[in-house]
DNA sequence: GCGAATTTGTGCGTATGTATT
DNA sequence: TAATACATACGCACAAATTCG
């Protein structure tokens, strides 16, 4: 590890990044569960051959990307993306109240395979990178509120198979969690549409009624996108909530 | 400053907080101009009294909040929070091929005094702190795009006259800039709404049609609420674009 | 083009404060 | 109270980027 630096003579990541992408990758493996304590600073210094401080801002930085957690007196602890904060950081929209919006679904379709032109854009994924998608239609205490299609490019995550079961409706936070991938971000367009005949239908309202349309790409930490999602909405209280930073 | 620490049993701010405070109150003070350079780390840290470690971790801290940016080699300038990168930081309206959009704007009416119900709540001002509004209507090459009402706290900009000249079309940015506020982020919400008859008649719609109202409340980075802004805007190919971190 | 000077970035080591158990 | 772990603070050395002669 300490030793990369003088011996190198290409330009390497500084120690303390090299420090966060080794203890990532063993989030990742699992080595920590989630709600786990890691090792305490020194202790990961020493296995490590790098100083105490060097550990201490990979931490930071590691925690600053939301994959740990650090309590002063108690330790460091891995985030678990699948719990319900975590998981549901992505989800913008609002009750009248707002009381951060909760829906059931219904699952419309789903297909596998070469991803559409449009997905091949939006994904930054080439042609032959398979993809996987559903299509939903969502319901707000039993009224027909979205349809949602969503894609996902299943070749980022670490030893899925495009057939497996927990492809089949997906939950993304622990879909992402269990295969090796930090959901970092998210790009999310609103935009106003007219509802198309088959979306009208769905949802219940006359076609070319005025529908709130959200594109949202989530993102890992390595900048890749992982999951489109197209969503029209038939908004009547509701409303989307942005915090701009 | 370094005497803080031991001599008052009271809980005071970390010693780097402290120092951030200070360089805060300096930079507002103009002791450095906007894109002008501060003093190096070292010098910094003489001053003050302080170890360099100290002084760093306080320029971290205020670069993070976007006060500073710091370069190697070069040293450590005020962000100008007037430039139109900083400025416009907070308008997230982009045009069908993504880049931010631009108006041009022509003041409907303005007006000031004691805070409405609704800006009382928005603006978390109480019954009696004055507030200064102004209503415009924006056009996007030529086309009537949106009726704006914004509305300012103006008793939380230090040393701003209500009367001033600056305050009859400001420019939030700058005013923010020159009276000691440092704006943090923003919250927005984006509606649907159907269009009343007079917001109709002057962007030239049928009244009833949907369109995207955005009502926004820029804060300081000590939490209060500056402006809120709330737009409705006539968008057809325009979106908004949120980044959700 | 090159090297010296300047300034921030990285890394190490140590001591002490503070929250938790 | 004692032990543990993160938080703060100090100081030093060298790396890397920038500027300038």
């Amino acid at each position: 590890m300490a030793v990369a630096m003088k011996s190198c003579a290409l330009a390497r990541d500084p120690l303390y990044m090299q420090v966060c992408e080794l203890l990532t990758r063993r989030i990742a493996g699992g080595t920590w569960k989630p709600n786990g304590a890691l090792p305490n600073e020194m202790e990961l210094a020493r296995e490590m051959g790098v100083s105490a401080g060097t550990v201490r801002k990979a931490l930071e930085k590691l925690e600053a990307d939301r994959l740990v957690v650090r309590r002063q007196g108690r330790g460091t602890f891995v985030v678990d993306q699948a719990a319900p904060e975590a998981a549901s950081r992505f989800d913008r929209l609002r009750r009248a109240d707002g009381v951060p919006l909760t829906w059931s679904s219904r699952l419309l379709s789903r297909s596998g395979g070469e991803p559409a032109l449009s997905e091949q854009r939006m994904l930054q994924v080439g042609p032959g990178e398979a993809v996987a998608r559903k299509q939903r239609l969502l319901s707000v205490s039993g009224r027909k509120f979205a349809v949602e299609s969503a894609c996902l490019a299943v070749e980022r995550l670490t030893g899925l198979d495009p057939d497996d079961r927990e492809v089949g409706d997906w939950n993304l936070a622990s879909l992402a969690q269990h295969h090796g991938v930090h959901l970092a971000r998210a790009y999310e367009e609103v935009r106003l549409v007219a509802a198309e005949r088959e979306t009208a239908a769905l949802l219940g309202v006359d076609a070319g009624t005025t529908l709130m349309l959200l594109d949202r790409v989530i993102m890992s930490i390595e900048q890749a996108p992982i999951e489109w999602r197209s969503a029209t909405c038939h908004v009547r209280d509701e409303y989307y909530l942005a915090e701009v930073a």
